[in-house]
DNA sequence: CGGGATCCACGCGGATACTG
DNA sequence: CAGTATCCGCGTGGATCCCG
């Protein structure tokens, strides 16, 4: 019910992770993590793709659409209702007819591209590992 | 129905993302993306909280669940099954009685928790940005 | 202690139709 | 074009019981 605090691990960013989320944890504020909030949103399903459409260059609706053919109209408004409200993307209306939209990353969700990568480039360099882990286990129980 | 791929932003860490991606995906082979499945797990309600939790030492199966007291046996199991199966994480069984099973870290595990502490370390830092995002849009709709 | 098996509720998200 | 509204199937995950 209380949700988990995940720690700031800011002041030892590598081996302090652990012992940081702990102490985290064990404190008094045990409800409501803010880190748990965003990190839900990292691992949506659409969030992360439509971040990294608009890192290239502001979209229009159906140019975002037609960049992740496999989402629903209904996904990405609320997608990105959810990064505007989060401050993550800006939205601008234009008056033209039919009316355009036009998408872009604020400096926030810019700032969000950097761990972004590495987090990419990680799973991207480590993926042949994990597939080859993938495959013994499977194979271990037939 | 096909999985859309995150490119590989490794040559170009930064401003490269997006290009990448975009490349990646106009690329012949558009079908299983690699790294939309790591993600997937990272972003996975409970995976990140049990490799934080590891990231301080080996762990027995009902210490990671005092640790994180709202995840369900079930989901512990499985969330460890899989991450046991992606050669993030090491069982080690004890022939005591009662029986103790430990969990511990890989060198791959481990390797994911740097990429994982500069996503925390964003999710800290930028959070009360987030916040105020929050409350100037929720203020602009009643 | 460390699970597996089963049942079931609820919310995510796709499909579809409609609007300004 | 850029959404909104409604309906609904299905998977995720909690609760519970059982086992070695």
């Amino acid at each position: 019910m209380t949700r988990l605090h995940v720690g700031n691990a800011l002041e030892a960013p590598l081996d302090g992770i652990a012992e940081g989320y702990r102490r985290w944890r064990e404190s008094a504020n045990t409800d409501q993590c803010p880190v748990r909030g965003v990190l839900d949103r990292i691992g949506d399903k659409w969030t992360t793709l439509v971040v990294i459409t608009l890192a290239e260059r502001p979209h229009r609706f159906s140019e975002i659409h037609r960049s992740i053919p496999d989402i629903s109209r209904r996904m990405l408004t609320q997608t990105l209702r959810e990064l505007e409200r989060d401050g993550m993307v800006l939205r601008q209306v234009f008056p033209t007819k039919p009316p355009s939209v036009e998408y872009r990353l604020t400096s926030l969700g810019e700032s969000l591209l950097k761990p972004l990568a590495e987090l990419v480039a990680w799973a991207a360099e480590n993926q042949p590992r994990i597939v080859n882990a993938r495959v013994a286990y499977d194979a271990g129980r037939g």
